[in-house]
DNA sequence: ACATTATATAACCGATCAGCTAAGCACTGA
DNA sequence: TCAGTGCTTAGCTGATCGGTTATATAATGT
């Protein structure tokens, strides 16, 4: 139906709370694995896998720096992201711009029995 | 660690296509539960244990009309997503630009080859 | 009261997930 | 060339997830 793979992919990245601590990590500027793993009681594999999972998200990036691979922040997710969320915002303001209307219509006013699409 | 579950529970429950497909049927303004079933392959079970989830999140609300339960898109769990989001997309911008004045810094000038050639 | 409609709950199943430990690269430095 | 460091991959496990069917609840209409 909505095949949308990349906005999967993100919002299932962005549900974990130990992924979304590492994205915060990462606003300080670019961080190694070592470094990114060090706060967390998890083991560095776990961490390790927690960055594939940002990186197929398209939320992270990384580069190589002799046996390091540093992580910084990926724009690529992000977009999609606030579109999608973009759309319901909107559709929440007209919808209650609609609830409104009809809260002060004289239809509703007199009697809400039945109810028209 | 970093204890959000209103966060969890909203990206865990878009990181999912029919929930998402169900949302953006709501954009279009109430809905039942019935009619948000039909356009999808799936049981009619599965679709209401898809709104639990959604309501959990904060993502709809629903209200009672006799034996209907009408849903509707809600605003509760937007804000915090835009604002992790907001973050996130803030720390982008700062970090391009930090890399835009480290590329136009004469320090990092003298260590680069001339590319008029 | 009873059948119908609308939805929720229960019990189950296979798949995926997040964690672990152990082992395997791959680059660095002596 | 060999030890060490940084990280990834491979297997295992228990928990959660999304789907199913069958059943329960609850309001409606006759």
């Amino acid at each position: 139906m909505s095949a949308a793979p990349r906005l999967d992919a993100a919002f299932a990245a962005l549900a974990d709370p130990t992924r979304r601590a590492i994205l915060v990590r990462l606003v300080e500027g670019e961080a190694t694995v070592g470094e990114l793993a060090e706060p967390f009681a998890i083991s560095q594999p776990a961490v390790s896998r927690h960055l594939k999972v940002l990186e197929g998200a398209g939320l992270i990036e990384r580069r190589v720096d002799g046996t390091k691979r540093p992580c910084r922040l990926a724009p690529a997710a992000l977009t999609e992201l606030d579109a999608y969320l973009a759309m319901l915002r909107k559709a929440l303001e007209t919808n209650y711009q609609r609830l409104d209307q009809l809260l002060a219509s004289p239809t509703f006013a007199t009697k809400q029995k039945d109810e028209t699409t």
